[in-house]
DNA sequence: TTAATAGTGTCTGTCAGACACTATGTG
DNA sequence: CACATAGTGTCTGACAGACACTATTAA
């Protein structure tokens, strides 16, 4: 019952679902894999824990995100760890997922061969379990809008709120009212306004613009009550 | 920039934070440790996945907490992962953590030297990094229970509304009224009541006893409104 | 009847949903 | 001016908090 030290190690490697949403379509990052198993397939950009360098496990997700993406993405936190003898056909594999929330305005400038978006909705399949983990990402970037202003993150540095507030649509897959979702983001006092900036101009009034305050720029959610879609 | 195939592994264990509630305290099951670092100190059940044995994190969970503490709780979900180089002295090091939650009337029989229940409030300092997973595990019962019936698995097999009632305000710290406890707990449609069984007579009307719903006994969490504290 | 706890009726304040209204820019 | 989008005033219904009231048992 009581086995010598330590049995053998499974496979431990780290995942990244870092999502993004272009033209209202939330899209997923994927890498096209270079080693051993699936090597060529487009899959969540992963990697191993290095014990040397990482000093824990969150460092290696960004780690691992810059190395693949070249991207540092402003919110990042542990969405859950799978493993099991089902998921890697070497074997009993470990993967601590991390997800990660970016703007699109920052991965245009990163054009690779390597890396590709991919709406979530044209997902069937991916190696490994990924495709049940980008489900689970999804649920939880959902469930967190619902409630935080994580997906905030997903706006460019200065946005209005109609903007905000499409962007809130087309990630929960609802209407919501105008006057509740103004009262709604107020309560989370996650903005602030900023000067106009460069107003783009049309025949009609122009919107404040705002930003994430400093305090939510670097991470974290609120808690505040949540919206009913229409 | 691509190393050769698998870095030195870290190492892998599951720990498990298993909640009971005892004369309206928050306790924490604690194991004596029979191997290396910290033999014979108190600390949460934990052990090695078993590549050959566990299919996946969950079984093993599963299968430690059996052999740990003899218990198998009705409610098991994963918490997190905690991993770094700062957490073991044997070095860098992963651990895959679930939380449990089980009813105190469940665990009089499993009498163990090495098994022993703390109040979370007098809990100091923990071998690794087990008082902050267990501060982790606090923070997410209490989220839970504004929101979920999980805590109702801390309940004996029958029970009265005042005592859930009860149960709920020694984990959430407060009181709440009891029209609109009364009122939430319908919500949640996770109790039928059950004939009374040995009433347990005294000089007052008795109450209606109730028991978790078949659907709720075998796992998960019900989505609802939260409710204050007074 | 009294004591003591179980359980409910119901008023009220708060707040989200609805929606129309005002505000403010350009052409 | 018209037009289009930004932003607000405000009514209303739903529902949680408060709390007093009724119900039911044994002594």
């Amino acid at each position: 019952m009581n086995p010598q030290s330590a049995p053998p190690s499974p496979l431990v490697t780290v995942d990244v679902v870092l999502l993004t949403l272009i033209e209202q379509q939330l899209h997923v990052a994927l890498c096209k894999r270079e080693r051993d198993p699936f090597t060529g397939a487009w899959a969540l950009p992963g990697g191993y824990v290095h014990v040397q360098d990482d000093a824990d496990v969150i460092s290696a997700a960004e780690r691992i995100l810059r190395e693949k993406t070249k991207i540092d993405a402003p919110y990042l936190e542990q969405l859950a760890t799978f493993a099991g003898s089902h998921r890697d056909p070497r074997g009993w594999s470990l993967s601590v997922v991390y997800f990660a929330v970016v703007s699109s305005s920052l991965i245009e400038a990163q054009q690779q061969d390597s890396l590709k978006w991919v709406p979530v909705s044209t997902i069937r399949s991916l190696p490994f379990d990924h495709a049940a983990i980008v489900q689970t990402a999804i649920s939880r970037i959902q469930s967190k809008t619902g409630y935080s202003s994580v997906f905030m993150h997903m706006m460019p540095e200065k946005f209005t709120l109609s903007a905000l507030q499409e962007t809130y649509e087309a990630l929960m897959g609802g209407a919501v009212d105008k006057r509740s979702f103004r009262r709604w983001v107020d309560s989370l006092d996650a903005l602030k306004p900023v000067g106009s900036g460069d107003t783009p101009l049309a025949s009609h009034r122009p919107a404040q613009y705002y930003a994430l305050k400093p305090a939510f720029k670097t991470q974290l959610a609120v808690t505040a009550k949540s919206l009913d879609l229409k």
